[in-house]
DNA sequence: AAATTATCAGAACAGGTGTACTATGTCAAT
DNA sequence: ATTGACATAGTACACCTGTTCTGATAATTT
């Protein structure tokens, strides 16, 4: 039905959805042309269009600012939403993607729109899709959406996404770091803990939060 | 403090509010113009002026459409948090909360903020809190928040909560009617369905969501 | 390789839009 | 009647802004 969407058009829509977050009027022609760094009018002029034929959103014709949002895109735009960059998912076998932080305003990807109290105002939190069954232990389920911050290094007791090297495996446990080993301890406390060494683990992000809509 | 605003203040403000209920973009000073009926814009700059500085509204100097609506105003036009009350908590051993849905404005409870997407969008829905551990095999844990649609009979697979009136337990599970028997299916597929009697059961709500912090 | 489509670049135009300026009117206090 | 603050009118300007036009480039299909 609806065709994907290039880059650009993207880019775009998110751009305009980031502004209308911070400044409770739509952009103009030339606010997103600065803003996407497009050298001509003409083609956000011919981007929108498409973005209007699409239905991602509908213009008035000659009102400025005449842009206005529609679908789920329309419920985020406004305030007190911080919107994430689901940047991939957390599988069992699948490595954990390594994503840039300057990347995130590029919108190369699907943003969800969270009240703030989920990610505790950080600002460098994105978000992971949990596929499958692999982290039950971890009481979180296929489908569920796993919010991360991006950090140096954990404190012990943090819950972090890590990535074990030799097991090529993707894992939700707190952390404790011990000496040279790392001891990780499943969130359900009927699971037992696993101990590795600490170079064998490669920690991606601490979990803020999870959330699941069925 | 505030002065009192005359009556074509009055006016335009109305109809800055009224503009941007219907179009997700705020008035230019001419459409201000035209719809209050005033014969010349600078009186609109002017009355605009007078509603900034009493505290109204705020105004980006020299951008189209730059009003900002100010206080109670700007929340209750810009709703895009869905306020959700906490009604109880969810544990093991107590009965579940029977909320009358009347009382669910009146304030009595906490409430969260939510964005639409985690309630589908549906007015009834409340939240319980979970005490303890007894619900892992829903992959629910200690202090998360259950979102519930108050509903009058769930559908087979709708996950419910439901009382247990022999047991005195509530618990989360897959709901599936089987003549006079409900069979209730953890989430967690390893773990095993029970069986009941349908009369034995008391379903409070339909699990919409699941938000956890940390 | 050729043709077709999708996308981009640059410039220009016409009308939209915030603002400034001057003049006039209202109305209460002096 | 005079003053002075408040309010309104009309007009004009300079910039903003959506749109259009022509042409070029990249991606895709034939």
């Amino acid at each position: 039905m609806k065709r994907p969407l290039s880059k650009r058009q993207q880019t775009i829509l998110n751009y305009i959805k980031d502004f209308m977050g911070n400044n409770s009027y739509p952009p103009t022609v030339r606010d997103i042309q600065t803003g996407c760094e497009i050298s001509s009018t003409s083609v956000v002029d011919y981007n929108l269009q498409i973005l209007q034929r699409e239905g991602y959103l509908q213009r008035r014709r000659e009102v400025s600012r005449g842009i206005e949002l529609l679908g789920e895109t329309a419920t985020s735009t406004l305030r007190n939403l911080i919107s994430i960059p689901v940047v991939g998912n957390i599988a069992a076998g699948e490595p954990l993607p390594l994503v840039n932080t300057e990347q995130w305003n590029d919108t190369d990807f699907d943003n969800v729109d969270l009240p703030p109290f989920l990610t505790k105002g950080k600002e460098n939190v994105f978000a992971l899709r949990v596929k499958g069954e692999s982290m039950v232990d971890a009481l979180v389920g296929d489908g569920d959406l796993v919010l991360l911050e991006s950090i140096e290094q954990p404190q012990n007791g943090d819950m972090v996404a890590a990535w074990l090297k030799d097991r090529e495996e993707a894992t939700l446990k707190h952390f404790f770091l011990e000496g040279d080993k790392v001891k990780l301890v499943p969130a359900n406390s009927y699971m037992q803990p696993i101990t590795v060494a600490a170079a064998n683990v490669s920690v991606r992000g601490r979990v803020v939060g999870v959330v699941r809509t069925m």
